[in-house]
DNA sequence: ATGAAAGCGCTAACAT
DNA sequence: ATGTTAGCGCTTTCAT
């Protein structure tokens, strides 16, 4: 006979009620204080207690809420992960192992998509620190100023160089070094290189690195550059091999794989063969170079090592060096070179 | 003698000071609310405060804290996105335009990653629903069960059916049958189709719309299934092309452009010569279609509608429909196919 | 070992 | 138009 749906008088009612630990420590008859321990897997809490938190967390299906977590230590757990593009294969694989190793340790990622723009990667590092991430793993923008922001949060910066945050990164130089041994042994002389960008730090490293190499053996590479899309190397590619036979290189060493991808095609066309006219070595071993034909030989970066290393440095499971951490490359050979006849 | 904001990077600040409403009050010598209006760009604050709080914002560097509006309004300015695989092109194409859709309305995206796995996926959803995102994209694993969890989060499903959740999705068994009309037309007669997963609702689709609008015209291809990626296209491709000319198919359709170029390999290590000896179309239109030699003819899925339709709906830019959208296709003929000799 | 209670930094209802 | 203030749901002292 009473009014079972007596007006609501509560003050902020504009949401669906959620189940909180207030509701789960009333049904377990504790304080909210101990069921904030259970949470926290606080080892003090009676076993009697314990279970029955535990069973009121299940009956109740409390999921507890990271927000005010967050707000409570001032520190979510979650990564922010700063990216130029994600259909790059090379980036998509860093973020594929990057979700999986943070995930694992309990930490979602905030994904950010800079498309190369320096404007927007400022604005979206902004707006990821306003849920105040654990960490920040930035691929900065290929020519950005990378202006100061600040903030407490463990950064680090991975394959190209950010302000003055550490850097985890392959070594880009020791790599493209690989590589020109590999066509050096393999007896190639006339040897060209297809660069990046020439205002891309990653793409000075490498290059040097693969022009040192050769020196060292007394050959100077002829060298093109240009962006590390498949388009470039399709483009300079052409302009390497549509010559005459003693004109043209032996040997062609590229910045990415997509490079060389591109000059694949571009070989294609006008009907080289490779490896028997033509050899060709890429760089990253993004997952399609082992399936195009022929197989592409490149330089492997230990992508799934840089990722473990950038979340946990991160996520605050290693301290925070002071240097850059340079992983190894290696030498991934395929079918895509072949000695000189 | 030292440089002037080199970034912080001493250890972990046992409790950084940061800026909060409260000082940007004091210092605007207003109250609290006052300066959260101005945040909110609440109409109702003069243009004197304003003024005043806009400037002791910026002199004070003031970055309003998302996890404790988050925790008040019971909501974050978020969006979830669960995908399978983020170096499926396919999937790569749709978190950029989700990301950048979503950024431009003020939205960060917590990416997932659940492998295909329906158990990862169901761990991922529930860590994801603890940061109170706004909204929930997601793309369901293959063959999941997709229990229900409940929540009062906004969710829509991309590509893939997911509980009884709006879909949002290409049309694919319309996609297929603009596959198989092109086939017809070009005077093909001896089709073959690969196919996903038999078990996949999506590869059903697809089958079924392609045999279908073959069937209008009487012609009844060969079906082989596999999965989606360039390893059984490969191996699939083989099987169908590995015989005598008579024996084979003059074209032959794929569920996924990955698919496509596993064949396109397969019959170039077979030294057929596509669309010569073989026609071929993919489906989805990734953007390597069009860089690989020959490029790819192939079906192409609307992902920026699509994006931008999943995050209008989850962001509540627009109401949550009762039905499904499916969206249309569209042929994208390059020169992987041919008219039959 | 457990409970009580004070905030974390905001928003929005209410008061002026 | 502006100020005041009560929470949002947790974690973490501080008592007991």
């Amino acid at each position: 006979m009473s009014a079972p749906d007596a007006p609501d008088r509560t003050k902020h009612k504009t949401h669906a009620k959620v189940v909180n630990i207030k509701d789960v420590a009333a049904r377990a008859n504790v304080s909210v204080g101990t069921v904030s321990r259970v949470l926290a897997n606080n080892e003090t809490v009676g076993t009697a207690l314990r279970e029955k938190v535990t069973e009121a967390i299940r009956e109740l299906n409390f999921r507890p809420s990271g927000v005010a977590r967050g707000l409570r230590r001032s520190r979510t757990d979650m990564i922010g992960l700063v990216i130029p593009d994600i259909t790059n294969p090379f980036f998509a694989e860093l973020a594929k192992h990057v979700e999986a190793i943070a995930s694992r340790s309990g930490f979602s990622v905030l994904l950010s998509i800079t498309n190369e723009d320096p404007r927007i990667e400022l604005n979206q590092i902004e707006s990821l620190l306003k849920s105040y991430p654990t960490g920040l793993i930035v691929v900065p923008t290929q020519f950005g100023a990378s202006e100061g922001w600040k903030s407490n949060v463990a950064t680090v910066a991975v394959d190209r160089r950010f302000a003055g945050y550490p850097l985890i990164s392959v070594d880009h130089a020791a790599g493209a070094g690989l590589a020109a041994r590999h066509l050096l042994a393999l007896g190639h002389r006339r040897i060209a290189y297809i660069a990046g960008p020439p205002e891309a730090p990653v793409s000075r490293e490498r290059r040097n690195g693969f022009v040192d190499a050769l020196a060292a053996e007394g050959v100077t590479p002829e060298i093109l550059e240009g962006y590390f899309d498949y388009a470039s190397g399709e483009t300079l590619g052409r302009m390497l091999l549509d010559r005459a036979p003693g004109e043209r290189p032996t040997a062609i060493a590229t910045a990415s794989d997509q490079q060389a991808i591109g000059l694949m095609r571009a070989a294609n066309d006008l009907d080289l063969k490779v490896p028997q006219d033509i050899s060709v070595v890429g760089f990253d071993d993004i997952p399609l170079a082992e399936l195009i034909t022929p197989r592409l030989t490149t330089i492997r970066q230990p992508v799934e090592q840089i990722a473990a290393r950038a979340v946990a440095l991160t996520t605050g499971t290693s301290p925070l060096p002071i240097d850059d951490e340079l992983l190894e490359a290696s030498l991934v050979v395929r079918n895509s070179t072949a000695a000189r006849d």
